[in-house]
DNA sequence: GTCTATATAGGGATAGAC
DNA sequence: GTCTATCCCTATATAGAC
C-alpha cells in the first residue's frame, strides 16, 4: 500500500479515535513510524488530509442517497437505508464530532456538507411522500417539510448526543451506536403511519434493536 | 465593574462571536485593553474562565427547568416555556458549538452537561406526562421515552444545524433562531396533540413566528 | 521517497517591577 | 491590580542530505 492511501488511513483512524484537533502531524507520522517530513511530501498540511476524508465520505454519501428504486419503499427497506447512513457517518464519524470548527477552517467543505444534508432532506423528503401517496402515511406537506428537518438534525447529531448522554453508562459497541441512531429516526416518522406500519416498524425494531 | 467580571463579560462575547477555539487569552486581554499578565492575575488560565461561564449558565437553565407549577400547561406556556430555554442557549451558545471539544477537556463540566440535559428530558417527560393525564396528549410511555430524546436532540443542536443549512440565506436575526428552534422542538410534539391542541399551536405558529 | 535537522509562529503561563 | 518582559512548549512547515 502506498505511504499517501497510509496515511488517509491512518489519519482517518486516529481523528475518529481521539478527535481531529488532538491529532496532529506529528502524532500521525509517529504512529506510523515514518518522519513528519514524509508526511508533508505526500501532503501540503493537514487540511489537505481532511478535504482528501471529506471526499471520499462526499462520494460514500452520494451514492447512499440516490435512492434508484422506483418502488415504494417498505418500512424494512427504510431501516436498512437509514442503516446505510449511519454506518457511513460512524466511519468518518470524526468530521461530525467537531463539525463547527472543521466547516469554519474550510469554507469549501462548509458548502459540500450543506449539500449533502440538503440531499438528506430531499431524499427524505421524496421517500415520506411516497409514502403518503400510498397510504401508508398521513402527513401534509408541512409536516413533511418540519419531519425532514428533524430526521436531518437527528441523523446529523445523534452520535454527539449519545457520546454525552451515555457516557454514564458502559460505551456502546459500534452496532449499538447505529441501531439506536435508526430506531432514533423512525420514532420520528412513527406517529405518521397508520396503524400496520406501525405495526411492522415495532416488529421491526424488536428483531434488531 | 470588576476587572474580574469585565474578564468574564468580554470572553463570553468573543467566545460567541468568534467560537472560543479562535479566541485565546491573549485576544480577551487585548479586546479590553489589559496585559495579558493582568488576566492571569485574576484566572489561573482559559478553562478556569470557560469553567465559570459554564455555571453562570448552569444556574440559569436550572431555574428555568424547576417548572414550580402545579396546573397542566397549555400551548402558550409550552411556547414560553421553550422559549426561555432557547434564550438561555442562545447566550451561551460558544458552550454548544464546540461542545465536544470543551466537554473533552474537562470531566466536571461532561458531568454537569449531562446532568442538565437529564434534567431537561425528565422535565419534557413530566409535561407530556402531564398532558397525556389532561388528554391533550395522547401517547404511550414508550412514545414519550423517545419524543424527549427528540427533544433533547434538537433542542442542543438546533443552533448548530441551523447554523450550517441556513448559511445560504441572509443571516438571521436573534429572535429568528430562537422562534424557529421552539417551533421546530414544537413540531415534534404536534402528532401526539389532539386536534384541538393541534388548531391552537398552529394559531400561536403563527403569531410568533 | 524518506530522513534529520531546523525554522517559525503562536498560545499559555510566570516573574518581578511599579 | 496592573504592567512589561520573557520563557516554555507545541504544532506547522521547510531545507537539504541520502
Amino acid at each position: 500500500m502506498k505511504t499517501r492511501d497510509r496515511i488517509l488511513q491512518t489519519s482517518l483512524r486516529l481523528f475518529n479515535e481521539e478527535g481531529e484537533p488532538r491529532i496532529t502531524t506529528n502524532h500521525i507520522a509517529a504512529e506510523m513510524d515514518i518522519s513528519p517530513g514524509n508526511l508533508y511530501y505526500h501532503f501540503h498540511n493537514k487540511d489537505e488530509i481532511i478535504a482528501l476524508l471529506f471526499q471520499q465520505f462526499e462520494r460514500r454519501m452520494k451514492t447512499i442517497l440516490q435512492v434508484p428504486e422506483r418502488r415504494i419503499p417498505n418500512m424494512e427497506d427504510m431501516w436498512l437505508y437509514l442503516h446505510l447512513v449511519f454506518e457511513a457517518i460512524w466511519e468518518y464519524r470524526f468530521l461530525y464530532r467537531d463539525l463547527d470548527s472543521i466547516l469554519n477552517r474550510n469554507k469549501k467543505l462548509r458548502t459540500h456538507f450543506r449539500r449533502i444534508l440538503e440531499r438528506k432532506m430531499s431524499t427524505a423528503a421524496a421517500i415520506c411522500q411516497g409514502l403518503v401517496e400510498a397510504r401508508i402515511m398521513n402527513a401534509t406537506s408541512d409536516d413533511i417539510t418540519a419531519l425532514t428537518r428533524n430526521i436531518a438534525v437527528v441523523a446529523t447529531y445523534w452520535l454527539n448526543f449519545q457520546g454525552i448522554h451515555a457516557s454514564t453508562t458502559t460505551p456502546a459497541s459500534e452496532s449499538d451506536h447505529l441501531a439506536s441512531g435508526v430506531y432514533q429516526v423512525l420514532t420520528l416518522v412513527n406517529p405518521f403511519l397508520n396503524d400496520e406500519a406501525q405495526q411492522l416498524l415495532r416488529e421491526i425494531s424488536r428483531e434488531y434493536l
